[in-house]
DNA sequence: GTGAAAGCGCTAACAC
DNA sequence: GTGTTAGCGCTTTCAC
């Protein structure tokens, strides 16, 4: 008996039963057009009826290429998170949709920051053509000097100039002024500022929002800064911290939605009411945006969009083209907690207790 | 010129470098003791330094079997949303773990429900070796008939007696009776079911709150249910429409942390304060769940357990072997969304405002 | 229009 | 211990 593949049947099957060679069947399963009509028809309804799906990695050895594009997840060493950010998972959802229906199968791994290095033996081993790495990253180096192996890469994140790999990142500068344009029109003059600026996609969010305080006549008040990171507990306590320490702030400006609610949360733990005491605006427009209480404004960033160019740019760092950087719209989306009160407005309102600076 | 893989170093250049047979290459990257430690370590050396990786499509095909685990997480024609619930989430990247520290890769599909029967391509076409089915399914039918076909999938789900494939769930039974014997010890009387019943899991969380109320001498009141969906928009509506009918319950059982945080924030919008007036216990304890205002009293089911059995399962599928159920265990986390407030009761609660039944 | 034959990169008998 | 050889299931020349 011959060693086969675990009884699943294959080309030289429906081959003897049709009567054909195996030639003719592969050539009439991938629709070529010099095989006879009619024994198309026997052969692919052959197939059909017999479940037949044909062998990917035979059909990839010999093409020489793969239909699968590996998506990485960068995780913390630190932080032992499943998932980090619901974020990242949407923007995960969005790249299974797009490689899907492109025709890409999604090889989804997680890699521990410190073994960045790792993810070239997905496409060295040909088991994906290309990789996209999601993630905040401090990974630039790591990247720059993958991209220069010639591993296919297209990153989400912020467009550093003259980088030597693909980048598909949202507008963190007018995202940032957006959000910070609305809350100064909502009356709000000591907008805090949220997030770690040591990140590049923070730092240009910041730089947004010094752009719309400038504009409109203020200065950054480094009191109003705070290095809030991304990660849910991390940045739990780090508030916790920040409003035990000062709650001279009218408004914030987090750069996470994540982040915004659970500034609310404590806020509200606290008995400060937003928007009446305290207005907020988060980042991202999560779906839970729209579900919690107060509703969250948001900046939001268009993620099908995102996931269509990451694929796009995988492909062309595939085919060797020169790496592009792909910088989408942001938009505000307005919702509760910004919303301006028009009833008598507590005197106990936090912004007023104490003085600028601390 | 020969038609080559992409420039990418095979074992044929490394054999030729080190100046031996491919055979010889072959055995002493896969650790063979035949193999001469010397040249054993020339070649490890050689290979890791031209930063060689195997074309695991040849292995497969070769060795006629996959490293692949396909999940596949099923989107609801109607909701086009990403990803539906946080929880799914969290089990994904949970599997993506289980499934990176055992060796094998994660194949990611997501799958419109309508179109289940597709997912038997990703095994039959050797892309994958089984398949782990994620989600809420109303689908048992569509499963047995995939499993009867040879198809090795285990599902996340509700324990189903006599399925012919791997089921791997938590104890949803308990899970309802914990919750809603909490809500009793903390002295409530009304007790609203929230969750579409048609669905297996919920179904038995159903049975658990109904033994929760029979142990305690109460009975099911079927004014205090209603089939909210999981579906975060659906739900919202739903959640609305029923509290603009009802407020006669003092306590809320919610089938997910996100229906619970929905309703939260619909009932503080109107006025109804968690824990003070209303207590509310969740499901699934996100990683939300201790983040938002109130921090919520949830269901857990242990994930990681959960990710390790489901590997498992499809394993053992792909084996051959006779098909299991695996239940864990549930355990209730209290948070202040069920605190007992000692400060005294506003008399507007919304409990005392309504009669019973509508 | 169809078949025969070669070979994708690798592993595993089987020789020596 | 190492090399030689024969495929894994498929696609694609090249014949006819």
């Amino acid at each position: 008996m011959k060693k086969t593949q675990a009884n699943k049947t294959q080309m030289v099957d429906i081959a003897r039963i049709a009567g054909v060679s195996v030639s003719t069947v592969s050539r009439a399963l991938a629709g070529s057009s010099l095989v006879n009509e009619e024994t198309r028809k026997r052969i692919t309804d052959l197939a059909r009826s017999l479940r037949f799906s044909a062998n990917v990695g035979a059909q990839n050895l010999r093409r020489g290429q793969s239909q699968t594009i590996a998506v990485v997840l960068p995780k913390s060493t630190s932080d032992q998170q499943p998932v980090s950010d619901p974020f990242f998972i949407a923007l995960l959802g969005e790249l299974a949709d797009a490689l899907t229906s492109q025709g890409y199968d999604m090889l989804l791994t997680r890699v521990d920051e410190a073994r960045i290095d790792d993810i070239e033996g997905l496409a060295s081993s040909g088991r994906a053509l290309g990789i996209v790495v999601i993630g905040q990253w401090l990974h630039h180096y790591a990247l720059t000097a993958l991209a220069g192996r010639g591993v296919p890469i297209a990153v989400w994140g912020a467009a550093l100039p003259g980088s030597n790999y693909f980048i598909v990142g949202s507008d963190n500068r007018i995202g940032g002024r957006l959000a910070t344009e609305h809350l100064i029109a909502c009356g709000c003059r000591k907008i805090m500022f949220l997030g770690d600026t040591r990140l590049p996609e923070v730092a240009l969010r910041f730089e947004g929002y010094r752009d719309a305080l400038i504009a409109n006549g203020k200065m950054v008040n480094p009191g109003l800064t705070a290095a809030i990171p991304f990660e849910a507990q991390a940045a739990r306590a780090a508030l916790d911290d920040l409003f035990a320490h000062t709650t001279d702030f009218d408004a914030l400006f987090a750069c996470s939605d994540l982040m915004a609610m659970t500034a609310n949360a404590l806020l509200s733990a606290r008995g400060v009411r937003v928007p009446e005491d305290i207005k907020v605006v988060g980042y991202d427009d999560l779906a839970l945006a729209s579900q919690v209480h107060p509703t969250l404004t948001s900046v939001r960033q268009p993620l099908a969009e995102a996931a269509r160019a990451l694929v796009e740019g995988v492909l062309q760092a595939k085919d060797g083209n020169a790496p592009t950087m792909t910088v989408l719209n942001t938009t505000l989306v307005k919702r509760e907690s910004t919303h301006t009160v028009q009833t008598a407005k507590k005197k106990t309102s936090p912004s007023a207790t104490t003085k600028k600076q601390r």
